[in-house]
DNA sequence: ATTTTTTATGGTATCGATACCATTATAAAT
DNA sequence: ATTTATAATGGTATCGATACCATAAAAAAT
């Protein structure tokens, strides 16, 4: 089967054009270094063919895919779209790629999904799963390619890190509800299976809190097919019949948040009068006014274009990559506390 | 600068093993035309070596890239990543991965991304949106590649469409109002620059209606920065104050009809007593019990993965993939309405 | 005027796999 | 016993670009 189309070669254009196929290569990858009227011979002929340069054929000759593999953890909740935007648009500035798979928090399908991942000769990984399997380590760090690991700031990272401390921001958003004379505050988050960054900021309010108040934590175990904001309804529910004096709860995210949010609107549990609540992350509908979700905002699109440009710069002969770019986070006030 | 790995090759792998490398490479393509002993063999010095295929440089010999370009509208709300999973899911269970890019409802944006992305020289290209300039129509028709249409049923798909009718969803989840003896019903969408789907929906509502009452139609002018939510929290404002006896809204998305319901409640207008409620797409927090949405559900998934087994059997000899395949949709009654 | 440097271009080998054809050994058919 | 079919394997050319080296012409330096 002949299923392919006959593309059109950079030799054709080379021979349209008049000159050398190595002149075309230059052309359109260095055209400073080509002679400007030459430029504009080539360029016609590129356009009378409607020629496009052939990645595939240029990776296997370059070494240089101009490809970069992202391995985030969901799609599901809106969490890491911006981040993917981001990385998109930052790399497509320079010409390259992305890759795209999700590991749904489980970092054997992390592995799995690293391993065919491989093959296609990426010039960067990108991760946002926090833990990997230990074979994972291995085979990414003997493949001595950059790897980004985002959202978080691992004490050691893989090669290089950008994202912002999670115990920071867990324990800066309950101090936010201290300082607003909060005292019975109540923590809720999703467990999920390979996902250690909720615990982080569950560590951060404990750490907050320690010696003010015991810590009153509801930890959901992650179930498929079921929404975050619906964990985020259930935990309230658990919150109120617990602790019926609760005057604050910390969520590890806002789907969650809102889940809380709704489920108190039902109760005619009054926010922030009787209630208040903060979320994290900033997702889209916080900010609707309806809502006013008090939240630490993450600028997730800034982690993708950071990445980004960092891997431009690791090929363009930049040495000192750093180990550790904090993007840090803001505890943006709204209604809601 | 050589910062490159270098990579274990076939050849590599083929002299550990004691054969040729053509033999390996049909170890590792169609490991049923090669006898079991030699597989074992050549399994055990991948192994050994850590080998990892060059997809690379069998698409250059190939013409085969086994990779697939996407361009979908947004990744913002979480629309299209039931989609992106099924399609990821489906293609790596062929051995294929995904380019992904966005196009923001921006045909122009599309045009340039598909522009880039044939330098990849994609197997097969996927689009979510659903209205195209003439020069991507013309590029991508040229370019001889199946090109895959989701979350519609053009009259005249470009090669395959996969989706389902938003004019029959919008005028059916009318109809199913109307069923219920709500008389006044309005219509909210949101405009964007390159869409049609919710006007499509739009259509649909207003053909059910036609004849019964006069459509009450809010169209909100996409702004950016602004949340879908928020947008409908907006458009309930706006269509209490213009049609006070409105007993029934559908909504475009769901995303809108969360913000109507917020906003409801912010207003005490209680759901589905005073006023009923309808969504469209069915995400994830629309059955999260407090909220219970009433709404027309898309199975998004499986539009991916169909997608994924038609580029698959294009490639496997299937001669008549079907132009158009109708996943359909289904209504959920929930509280809303 | 001569040497050196810079600019612009081209030729050839090569990247690492698969396509295509050829070959051998073995099993099945006559 | 001979022919034919099948299974298993290998050799060589090739995909379409870039790397590397070489060359010629023009500009700058001596």
């Amino acid at each position: 089967m002949q299923k392919y189309k006959k593309w059109v070669t950079m030799s054709d254009v080379a021979k349209h054009a008049g000159v050398g196929k190595i002149t075309v290569s230059r052309a359109l990858r260095t055209p400073e270094k080509v002679n400007a009227a030459t430029l504009i011979k080539i360029k016609k002929a590129v356009d009378d063919l409607g020629y496009v340069l052939d990645e595939t054929a240029g990776a296997l000759s370059s070494k240089r895919t101009r490809t970069v593999c992202a391995v985030v953890s969901t799609l599901d909740q809106s969490i890491f779209s911006s981040t993917i935007n981001g990385l998109t648009d930052g790399l497509s500035k320079h010409g390259m790629q992305l890759f795209l798979g999700t590991a749904n928090y489980n970092s054997k399908t992390e592995e799995t999904l690293l391993n065919t991942f491989m093959g296609r000769r990426p010039d960067a990984v990108v991760l946002t799963n926090s833990l990997h399997t230990e074979r994972a380590i291995q085979n990414l760090i003997t493949s001595n390619l950059p790897i980004f690991e985002l959202w978080e700031l691992p004490d050691a990272p893989l090669y290089s890190a950008v994202g912002f401390s999670n115990f920071n921001a867990g324990r800066d958003i309950t101090n936010y509800l201290l300082a607003r004379k909060k005292k019975k505050i109540s923590f809720i988050r999703i467990k999920y299976q390979d996902e250690c960054r909720g615990r982080l900021r569950m560590e951060g309010y404990c750490d907050a809190i320690k010696g003010i108040e015991t810590p009153r934590i509801i930890e959901l175990p992650y179930e498929n097919g079921i929404s975050a904001a619906e964990f985020g309804m259930k935990g309230l529910s658990i919150i109120l019949e617990r602790w019926p004096n609760t005057d604050a709860i910390v969520c590890a995210n806002d789907s969650l948040a809102l889940g809380v949010w709704c489920e108190a609107m039902r109760r005619g549990v009054s926010i922030p009068q009787e209630l208040s609540l903060t979320g994290f992350g900033d997702f889209e509908l916080a900010g609707a006014s309806a809502l006013g979700l008090t939240t630490v905002h993450i600028d997730g699109y800034k982690m993708g274009k950071i990445t980004a440009d960092l891997i431009h710069n690791y090929y363009n002969g930049d040495t000192d990559i750093p180990k550790v770019t904090n993007i840090n986070y803001t505890i943006i006030q709204r209604n809601s506390a």
